[in-house]
DNA sequence: ATTGACATTTGCCATTTGGCTAATTATAAT
DNA sequence: ATTATAATTAGCCAAATGGCAAATGTCAAT
């Protein structure tokens, strides 16, 4: 009669495998590589990715460097942390609205000037192209 | 012949139950209320405060409110964050060679995340093309 | 097609975590 | 002192976590 814990916690856990799939071939490293950056395992690393297994905020805390996270970032995104604590009223809960990703930032930052631009540049017309696209599929 | 992670991790676990006993007794609460506050259970808790068990991250974040403690204090204390997180990302130019072109990133700032990182995987995939044809041309 | 070098996944296992129940220990109240 | 009652601890167990080794998948070069 005791019961101290029925159902889920409202963490969100979605997806994190994924994004943290996407961050390591975006760099881009392997399983194993990241596990030796990291000192973990890769044939965990690859479960967690998959959403296999969760990881643990230990394993969280050492990826977050190696794939150019923010400390709390990950543990944010992992529903360890309410989303951004020190933020006073920006605060988008889904993580999207103004903010650069710091290893985007931090990967393009060591390109030229003209390739920073050719990027966006690249981006508009994808874009455009994007929403023609849309229109047509009436 | 792999090994990837002997040895303790460099994580500050001493002293974190008594702290958290402390606490309890401090405003005070028995275990029993303290596990009904935080959904959790006496026992786990009593074996955290005189440090039979390390509590996981879900576990600390369940007891942060009901003891008065800040959302990331439990965890830099229990060394899953380093002291003074507070800078979110962004901005901090400590490593990597170039700046960021401040319109490159106000517009990239505005797309969602994924979006974001395609566009560097796009990137990352030119200059890799751009590689092989100039090793072809010699 | 075959080999060889990597990368990823799977099988299995040890360790940890955290809950429930029962036992023990304090704390009052007669 | 002796119960009654509450609080803490200990015994046990199921689930989760994470590592290693072996199997499988991939891909380029022969």
């Amino acid at each position: 009669m005791a019961n101290y814990n029925i159902g889920m916690d409202n963490v969100n856990r979605t997806g994190l495998g994924e994004l943290i799939r996407q961050q390591r071939v975006a760099i881009p490293l392997t399983l194993q590589e990241l596990a030796g950056l990291s000192g973990t395992s890769p044939s965990h690393l690859g479960r967690v990715e998959r959403s296999e297994r969760f990881p643990s905020a230990r394993i969280l805390r050492k990826l977050a460097k190696p794939l150019g996270f923010g400390e709390n970032e990950l543990f944010t995104l992992a529903g360890y942390l309410s989303p951004q604590p020190s933020a006073t009223s920006e605060a988008q809960p889904s993580y999207g609205g103004g903010q650069l990703d710091p290893y985007v930032s931090r990967v393009l930052a060591q390109e030229p000037v003209e390739t920073q631009r050719a990027v966006i540049g690249i981006l508009s017309i994808l874009k455009s192209i994007a929403k023609s696209t849309a229109q047509e599929r009436h």
